[in-house]
DNA sequence: CTGTTAGCGCTTTCAG
DNA sequence: CTGAAAGCGCTAACAG
C-alpha cells in the first residue's frame, strides 16, 4: 500500500541470510529441537531486522490446522450477540486463536452457506453457532455437523442433540418470574413471548403457566417494535391483565411504551417482567425487573467447549446449562385493585 | 466429532475417482479453461457426492491471498463498535470475505501485537482499525502500517497521515449543538468531554468554544459512570451553568442520572446534549437530544475504502468524511431563570 | 481439450 | 547439532 512491493520475507531468505538451512530456522524459532546458541543467537537477530514471522499460509497447509474458529450470530450490532461474541473472543484469544465472525442476518440462506463451508473448506477449525429463530436450512447443518467442531451457543437445536450445547435454565427462569408475580398477588397474566419455534421459548410457556396457567401467550420477534405493538393488540382487545411476561428486556421496554401510551402506570397498574438484563434495564425509570442471563459467559463456555471438541479428548466436550437470576426492580408492584 | 475421522477428499482424489489430473478438476470446477462438458458432469456428480470443497488453505499459499480481513475494536460488546462491525461485516460479506475480529480490549498491548501479527503473517488481507483513546503502541502501528492494507474508521491518527480514514463532521456536530443551545439562550454551558487524546475531542472542544468560549470542559472516558462522576464534581463545586454538552450519549445519560438525583430536571433546569445517537436515546423519557453519526455506514464506508487499498488500483483509496446530523428531542429547551 | 511439472512457505522425517 | 528431501493441497505454465 504506502511501499509499492513489500513481499515479506520467507524463511528460505532468512535462513540464506544467516548462512543455514530453513529447517535451521523452523527450529530456532520454534526450539522443536536443539539448536547451537549462536545460531540461534544470529537468526534471532536477522529475524528481528527484517521483522520477519512466518507466513501463515504456509504453516496452515502443513499443519492441518488454521488457528481460527468461526462464531454465526444473526447479528453482530445486537446487544444480545455482541456479548456472546465478547465471550468467545476473550476464550479464541486466550488459546491464540483467531475468531470471524459470520453475520447470518437472521438465517439469510446464502449467508449461512457461507460460514458452513468455512467450515468444510477447512477455513476455520470450528464453528459456534447462535440463533435467534429456527434454522433456515437445518438439513445443511445437519450435514455439514458431521465430522465438524460445532457447538451450539443460548439455544440447542432440537434435531442435533449429539450437537454439544451451551444453555441456560430458562425454565427455572420463567419459574422464578411466575413465583414473583404470584407472591405480588397478580393473578391474570399475559406473555409477550419470543419466537414460536425456539426450544427456549416453548420451555418458558411451559414453566410459566405453571403459575399462570391460562395466561394469554403472544410470539413476538424479540424487537422492542413487536414488544408495542403486541401490547397493543392486547388493549385494543381488552385483555385484562395485571402483569407482563416479556421473554426479552427489549419487547418489555417496547410493552412498557405502550402501557404508558394508553395511560397505564408501569408499576402501579401493571407490573411487567423482562428477560435477560440488558444494560438499559437499570438506566431507564423505574428501572427494569428481569432474569439475568450472562451471555459473555455463554460465549466464554461455549468458546472453551468448542476447544474441548477440536483439542481435548474425543467426548470430552459435554453441553452445560448455566443459570440466570431474578432481578427484581421497579417495574414490578403488589396488586391493586 | 461425530464421526472419528473423516478427513475431507483432496482434489486429488477426486481426480483419480474420476479418472482425470487434477488440474482438469481445478479448471472443471473454476471454468478457467474449457473441459469437455461431459468431463466436467462426470466431476460435477463426484464432487457432489463427496461434498468436496477446495482446501482454503492450499488455494490461499497457492494465491497468496487469504480472502479474509480484520477489523479491530477496543470492546465489540460495545454498542459502538458492534454498529461499526456489523457495516464491515456487511460489505466483507458481500465481497465473499471473511472477516475477523480482534478485540483489543481498550488497547492491551499483548492483543494490539496479535492482531498486528495477523497483518504481517499475512493471516489477513487487510485491517480495519478503530480505537476509542490513543494507541497504546503507535510505533508498532506505523511499522505494520508500512506495506500493509489498513484503514482507520472513525478515528483517524494523526501520525499516519497517508492511511486512509473514514471520520465524521464532528467538528460541524459541536456547531450544531452549540448554536442550538445558544438559540434557546443558554450562556453557560460546561462540557462532558471524551479522551483528550483524540482528535475528535479536541476538534468537538474547540468547536464547541466558537458558541461557549469560556465553557469549562471535562474528560472522560466514554463510559456512563463517568458522566455521572463528572457531574457529581460539577454540582460539588457549584459551577454554574445550564446546559451540558457530552460528547456521547452514555455520559449524557450518566450526566442526567446526576442531576436528577440532586433534584435537578432535565430539561426544565438544565438542557443535556449528545453525540451517537444510540438506540437507548429515544427510549429514555424524555428522549435525548444528540448529534447522530451513521456508525453503521462508517464500517461499510471503512470496508470498501480497504477493498480499495487491497484490490483497487494504488492510491485509489480515499479517506471520507461523513455527515452528522442534530436530532432534537426532549433534553434541551429554552433557559429559564 | 488434457496432462505433467513445478512451486507457493512451511515443518518434519530421515540421514548425517 | 545440522541439512536434504518430501509433501501438505492447490493452480499456473508449459507442453502436448
Amino acid at each position: 500500500m504506502l511501499s509499492p512491493e513489500t513481499r515479506p520475507w520467507t524463511m528460505a531468505q532468512i535462513a540464506a541470510e544467516a548462512g543455514v538451512s530453513a529447517t535451521t530456522v523452523s527450529h530456532a524459532l520454534s526450539g522443536k529441537r536443539p539448536v547451537n546458541p549462536e545460531t540461534v543467537a544470529r537468526i534471532q537477530r536477522i529475524v528481528q531486522e527484517h521483522g520477519f514471522v512466518p507466513n501463515s499460509s504456509g504453516v496452515r497447509l502443513r499443519s492441518g490446522r488454521t488457528g481460527v474458529i468461526g462464531l454465526a450470530v444473526p447479528d453482530i450490532a445486537h446487544w444480545y450477540f455482541g456479548r456472546i461474541a465478547k465471550g468467545v473472543e476473550e476464550i479464541a484469544n486466550e488459546r491464540d486463536y483467531g475468531l470471524v465472525i459470520c453475520g447470518t442476518m437472521n438465517a439469510d440462506p446464502r449467508r449461512e452457506k457461507r460460514y458452513f463451508n468455512m467450515l468444510r473448506t477447512r477455513a476455520i477449525d470450528g464453528l459456534v453457532y447462535t440463533t435467534s429463530r429456527s434454522m433456515s436450512d437445518l438439513d445443511e447443518l445437519v450435514t455439514v455437523a458431521q465430522g465438524s467442531s460445532i457447538v451450539f451457543a443460548d439455544e440447542a437445536v432440537d434435531r442435533l442433540p449429539e450437537v454439544p450445547s451451551v444453555t441456560t435454565t430458562v425454565r427455572e427462569g420463567a419459574r422464578l418470574v411466575g413465583e414473583h408475580l404470584r407472591e405480588l398477588g397478580h393473578s391474570r397474566a399475559v406473555v409477550i413471548a419470543g419466537y414460536a419455534g425456539l426450544r427456549s421459548t416453548t420451555e418458558r410457556v411451559a414453566a410459566f403457566r405453571e403459575y399462570f396457567p391460562t395466561a394469554l401467550t403472544l410470539f413476538g420477534d424479540f424487537e422492542q417494535q413487536s414488544g408495542y405493538e403486541l401490547m397493543g393488540d392486547l388493549l385494543a382487545n381488552d385483555v385484562a391483565f395485571s402483569c407482563v411476561f416479556a421473554h426479552n428486556d427489549f419487547m418489555a421496554i417496547g410493552a412498557i411504551r405502550r402501557l404508558r401510551e394508553a395511560g397505564i402506570r408501569v408499576p402501579e397498574d401493571v407490573s411487567v417482567v423482562g428477560f435477560d438484563d440488558v444494560d438499559v434495564a437499570t438506566i431507564m425509570s423505574p428501572a427494569l425487573t428481569t432474569v439475568r442471563k450472562d451471555m459473555v459467559e455463554i460465549g466464554r463456555r461455549s468458546a472453551r467447549t468448542l476447544f474441548d471438541v477440536i483439542e481435548g479428548e474425543p467426548g470430552s466436550a459435554r453441553s452445560s446449562v448455566l443459570p440466570v437470576e431474578l432481578v427484581v426492580r421497579g417495574t414490578t408492584a403488589p396488586r391493586r385493585d
